[in-house]
DNA sequence: CACCGTTACTGTAGCGCTTTAGTCAAGCGC
DNA sequence: GCGCTTGACTAAAGCGCTACAGTAACGGTG
């Protein structure tokens, strides 16, 4: 018969309800309140029954900072973004990342910490100062770099750790491995397969560990089938891979196909190739490394390859959650395709 | 001759450093420690000087959790996404939102808490959650509806929110205005200009307040300017806009000029009126609300609204700030405006 | 019936920090 | 020399919660 909806309340300042709130109403102690909120032994079961009603009455909540000064987890999940504002609202990929993370994440009672930096360094302290002071149990760590700092950094604090896409020298910390050599290998299996032996590959940033990855399977391949091939370096900006384009098609002899690093530069490229009076599939083919709506759209439409970033990021979010539980952390790998669509076809006899 | 280092430091359990250790060892009492990290006066120069040294050297850094349990700010703000994950990895819109938002606050110091919700009543529950364990000094309200849950909430708890487009009843909740209507006007002025007069709009999901506003300001300026005009309800999901648009073009008297809700609408309903052999703009203008690199590269171009929602973010971030430091918030307005692309011409005579 | 083991609690000491009330010596004016 | 201020600290309480050492009552046992 307890109402609480509090007919006339003073709206004056709202004091947080404590457990020694509950403590008082119930008659027993806040040691007492503990254990009957947090299901351990020591309260006859009647009085935890009592206690808990008192504690929905009073609709107390479990103060989260008392609990983590106690040591307890915070149930968050650490993610710094180091790239700038623009890339990381154009790539779709990150939005994908991020939505899917958050899926899991949500799932299960956590949050995400999300920082964005202005580069690696700054992204160290913010892991340091989440880490010492308990605000995260875990991070996630995108775009590994080549000998990347943030990791050394990460592996001394000894704390859940995972990083995305790439292995790393360190042992103790957790990667998610993202098969950047396989998928480059399907991209080009399907090129060679339509008869392509000119490729050029425009690349992303090549600081980051993927990209070299893809970069020396792309070689490799080319050496190994006798394709020609070349890698032209961009760092995921648009304009330069317009540049790259143009200077793709005029050259003596031009690639009969172009693969680009991300969506973005493939539209990009795409059109400059419409620029230019080529005909896509006929002249040049386009393949681009990340698929989205836009690739399935666009006339023509974008041969891609597709990763299902969404599940990328659930398997990131469900592979911390397990290195926090301290649960054997199992790899499961996401489903890398090609998605055949217009923009590639046989080149020109 | 206070020597801590521990020559033979056994790598055992990393105690946290606190402020007591600072004490022992700059020879005074933690409660002057704390005077002098926090710059507050009680403390001479030569032992402020001395204990900051200190700190520094053991790598101190105040314990978050202590903090907040003593009143303090938790230096985040909180957001919650209540649309599907496909929808926030699809629609640019949000990426470049939260970069926006990321950017300010980054800046200063604050973080992001990020979670996704099933449904309002769910988000709602995490408000609660977070607010009253003090995790976030603010909150983030994004596409409110009419007739809010989440906002009348959040009224109740009396906390720093600031809803993000479109105003809400509760008058002691700020909001970000977002002029939906005199966006809506501009598009139509476009349109107008150019001479069209049978215009169809393609909307999203019309439980959003912001959806509604456009709507009614789209009939408005049809029945003032004697335009015939005319609502097809969607829900960003493209499927729905394809059918839309093919609905529109067999129409006995189809309309010369489409205006779509999202970029994600505008291309699938551009791509729809291509296979049905229709010109872009010769048989039908098309018209995005928001714009990205997508609209700038299809052939041909999208003329979009477009709004900067980088800046938005960044906006919605400064004023959240403002409003927890407990300053006046000044609204900043963010540009919009309509680029003319090719997707919109004068209607054939 | 003294003895022991449970059960169901109570009381209190922290976790790391801030804050307030005190303490104590030095300095000042008359 | 006395009272009084001032500056520079110290001591201790308290934020909300957990953990752990007690303790009182009860029931069973030989």
């Amino acid at each position: 018969m307890v109402d609480e909806t509090t007919p006339a309340d003073p709206p004056r300042k709202r004091r947080r309800v404590t457990i020694a709130d509950i403590a008082e109403r119930a008659g027993v102690t806040s040691g007492a309140v503990s254990l009957a909120v947090n299901g351990k032994p020591g309260v006859s079961d009647a009085t935890r029954a009592r206690i808990l009603d008192v504690a929905r009455e009073l609709r107390w909540r479990p103060s989260h900072a008392a609990q983590t000064l106690m040591g307890k987890n915070s149930e968050a999940v650490g993610l710094v973004l180091a790239r700038p504002a623009e890339v990381i609202g154009e790539e779709i990929f990150f939005s994908k990342f991020i939505a899917g993370v958050q899926a899991t994440l949500s799932g299960r009672g956590f949050s995400l910490m999300l920082q964005m930096a202005e580069d690696t360094a700054a992204e160290s302290a913010i892991h340091q100062a989440w880490i010492l002071d308990g605000r995260v149990d875990g991070i996630l760590v995108l775009d590994p770099r080549i000998d990347d700092p943030r990791i050394e950094a990460l592996a001394s604090l000894d704390h859940p750790t995972i990083v995305v896409g790439g292995h790393t020298n360190e042992k103790s910390i957790r990667s998610l491995e993202v098969d950047n050599a396989g998928a480059m290998r399907l991209i080009m299996d399907h090129l060679h397969g339509l008869g392509h032996d000119r490729v050029a590959y425009v690349t992303g940033d090549q600081a980051f560990r993927h990209i070299s990855e893809r970069m020396d399977a792309f070689s490799e391949f080319c050496v190994d089938q006798g394709v020609w091939g070349q890698s032209l370096a961009g760092n995921f900006d648009p304009e330069r891979a317009r540049e790259a384009t143009a200077r793709l098609a005029g050259a003596p002899r031009p690639p009969t196909a172009i693969v680009y690093d991300s969506e973005v530069m493939a539209i990009a490229g795409m059109s400059t190739l419409a620029s230019l009076g080529l005909a896509v599939p006929g002249d040049v083919s386009v393949l681009s490394w990340e698929d989205s709506t836009t690739c399935q759209v666009l006339h023509p439409t974008i041969t891609a390859l597709s990763r299902d970033a969404v599940a990328l990021g659930r398997t990131a979010a469900a592979e911390i959650l397990q290195l926090i539980a301290g649960e054997a952390v199992e790899q499961e790998a996401v489903a890398t395709r090609v998605v055949h669509r217009e923009s590639t076809g046989a080149p020109r006899a």
